[in-house]
DNA sequence: TATTGTTATACTCTATAACTATA
DNA sequence: TATAGTTATAGAGTATAACAATA
């Protein structure tokens, strides 16, 4: 039984998670280079903007943000028109680091697609972007599912 | 800027880690149902052989174990052939669990293909070979790396 | 009344280090 | 001496619930 496609995308997926966790600075762990990443791309935000980018809890974000504040890789600063919440920023260091990563990321892209011969490359688009879509209505429709509710052993 | 291949990818990766996240057994995380995963694919099992396949300690399967056990789904038993070892096994329930996670899984993956269109298949299964191919060699020479650890804030 | 963020508490996953029993 | 697994301990991530300040 040869592996499906399936099995290979689980692969990739897992091939870019492991690459991602690695080679970070000591005191930074994914989840708080995930929440750096989410900066880098929103830009200064609220914890409420950062608890639904990252899919955590504002609890969560609360102690992420902590742990960083403390290592120095970004400050809270009052919101200018809503006296509840805070501004969480990236430290000029940090964001030098995340633009960094940023040119990293979009050169594994080209690699990777030059990877794939020419001739294939447009049906190969086609296609990953057939299965995205696939899966997101399927996971829209939770038509997905492993079915591990309603037995127990 | 458009999405890039790389970006697409991680989409997808993270949909499927998502849905696999979900609907489990209250008594199951994402962690256990991994642990048996593995078991269902490499038989009764060793806990040095959980933890390769798992790519966690030896001490984190123990814990893992401890828990699955207690909850009904694997049982202990003493290797035949060293006294040392125990042999891990999934509980008929659990087995006929995994079974049905099996089909799920093959009916996802074909689910998946039948997105793409017919013409299209050949092609976009050889580009993601050379993806795949590509990420493994830029893993294991260490080359593909977002340079966290040079720079501090 | 609803929202933003926090304090308090608890559980899970993971890791390292030291230890026992066996190979 | 090396390996299989455990006890002990610790750090990180996440969650829920109750609360404060503000909208």
């Amino acid at each position: 039984m040869e592996a499906t496609v399936l099995d290979r995308l689980l692969a990739l997926s897992d091939l870019l998670q492991r690459d991602m966790g690695d080679s970070f600075a000591a005191d930074l762990t994914e989840s708080r280079v995930h929440a750096l990443w989410v900066l880098h791309h929103l830009g200064p935000s609220t914890q409420q903007a950062m608890s639904q980018a990252l899919r955590v809890t504002p609890r969560s974000v609360s102690a992420l943000v902590d742990a960083l504040e403390a290592a120095g890789y970004v400050t809270r600063s009052p919101h200018p028109e809503d006296r509840r919440a805070v501004l969480v920023a990236l430290t000029p260091g940090a964001a030098s680091m995340m633009a960094r990563m940023q040119r990293d990321h979009t050169s594994l892209a080209t690699r990777l697609l030059e990877a794939v011969a020419a001739e294939d490359r447009d049906a190969f688009e086609r296609g990953l972007d057939a299965v995205l879509g696939r899966l997101r209505e399927l996971v829209a429709s939770e038509s997905v599912s492993y079915g591990l509710e309603e037995e127990r052993p």
